[in-house]
RNA sequence: GGAUGGGUAGCCUAGUGGCGAAGGCGGCAGACUGUAAAUCUGUUACAAGGAAACACCGCAGGUUCGAGUCCUGCCCCAUCCA
């Protein structure tokens, strides 16, 4: 299923095969959580800026609008309108996210809907069910993301919990897949590392999991609050203990320079809500770093947010007419810095395969963290 | 000309003797990493100084230990009546 393509240092330039298509590797999924990108963008949109992966969260699509109403449409992609593959979150962020609304036991974890308060138990088995239901690509294994201020004792409890939590998703995948009431029996299972930021018990639990031969793996529990340095070195350890012959898919993660670095360190797969939220916030990508159009400097500026730029926001409107948008609260600014963002994503994930099809990853790496690292980004990661 | 209700920071508004004046909008910034986020946080009359307190609350007087608040006069606004 993963085909790795070329090796340039530890960065690698993958292939992975799913029902739903190829995936080129490294790749940036496009976060949309109830089954919709946030700022109003279509998957008709996500066609035209060159997304390959749309995630979406089984915790909440099982609240709303519910697994059994997705499965009686056909499934995620017929729900959505969206041919390419999609990964479902199992739901074991919300058990870090919402952790006010949720009580963990060996069985799986208690939660208060967000949304009613009624009660909702999701362990293992559910989350498989309900990510079958979904009928995504790629399920993720049912996981506790612990605090970055856990200590170290609850880490390696927590730790074991979700490795036998693991187990369990792996068996009841397996017999989910088997039956003819299932509208994806080929989907895929990744299992996730945990360990916070103790390497030890991070390169155990990788050897664990690694013995399962699952389909893919995970890194996640990272940038819940450490430094990028730790994250960083967290990858260092952990990634040479992940299946070399499997995608490695860093959870969450992050920043453009974040993106950088981890696919330097052996990394296939990303996620993050940054270029999404931080669209809506008005806050864009570009190669000279990022720009907050709420800013009035930008007043009178006609320049699109980047130039050359080919995103449907920078094909048409300028920096203040985009400013002007978000100033008066019209969707259309929102979905315009959303669409740019994830384009200067997806166009970045583009770049790094080519570079390093063509060798010369560590070069481009060095020259475009120059561009996308501005001063404020520059304080906060001394990497 | 008469009646009534009002004038509180750029705008709107709370306030009926302890105000060192609350809140919203607008403005200016910041945060956000497997999305409880179209959210949240800070700041916002002006110039100067000061350790700190430190706003002409339409204007001018008055009562009071103390007034945005009570009294008197004036100015302005809104609505209604002639």
């Amino acid at each position: 299923m993963y085909e790795l393509i070329k090796k340039d240092g530890l960065a690698r330039r993958g292939r992975f095969r799913t029902v739903h298509g190829v995936i080129e590797t490294p790749v940036f999924m496009n976060v949309g959580t109830a089954a919709a990108i946030k700022g109003a963008v279509s998957t008709r949109d996500l066609q035209e800026i060159g997304t390959q992966v749309e995630l979406s969260n089984t915790y909440h699509l099982h609240v709303r609008p519910g697994d059994q109403v997705i499965k009686k449409l056909g499934g995620l992609h017929k729900f959505m309108v969206w041919d390419k593959p999609v990964l479902t979150d199992s739901g074991g962020f919300q058990v870090f996210s919402l952790a006010g609304l949720r009580k963990i036991k060996e069985e799986g974890v208690y939660f208060q809907s967000h949304i009613d308060g009624r009660k909702i138990f999701m362990g293992p088995e559910e989350s498989m069910q309900i990510q079958s239901n979904l009928a995504s690509t790629i399920a993720m294994a049912f996981d506790e993301c612990p605090s970055s201020v856990a200590n170290r004792d609850y880490i390696q409890q927590s730790v074991d919990r979700t490795t036998r939590w693991l187990r369990r998703c792996k068996e009841e995948m397996a017999r989910l897949n088997q039956s003819p009431d299932t509208i994806n029996r080929k989907q895929l299972l990744f299992g996730i590392n945990q360990g916070g930021i103790c390497e030890d018990i991070r390169i155990r639990h990788a050897q664990e999991i690694a013995e399962l031969d699952l389909d893919g793996y995970a890194v996640g529990g990272l940038a819940v609050g450490e430094s990028h340095e730790e994250m960083y070195r967290i990858l260092d350890a952990v990634v040479p203990y992940l299946p070399a012959h499997k995608p490695v898919y860093l959870m969450g993660v992050g920043t453009p320079a974040n993106i950088l670095e981890a696919v330097d360190r052996g990394v296939d797969f990303f996620d993050c809500v940054y270029p999404s939220r931080n669209g809506r916030h008005g806050h864009v990508y570009t190669n000279e770093g990022k720009l907050n159009l709420f800013n009035a400097k930008y007043e009178l500026d006609s320049r699109p947010i980047e130039e050359g730029c080919t995103c449907p926001a920078c094909q048409s409107y300028s920096r203040a007419y985009i400013r002007h948008l978000l100033k008066a609260k019209e969707m259309l600014g929102m979905r315009l810095c959303v669409l740019h963002n994830l384009y200067f994503y997806n166009t970045m994930m583009t770049e790094i395969r080519t570079a390093i099809e063509e060798g010369r990853y560590k070069e481009y790496k060095k020259e475009k963290l120059g561009k996308v690292l501005n001063l404020h980004e520059l304080a906060k990661s001394p990497c």
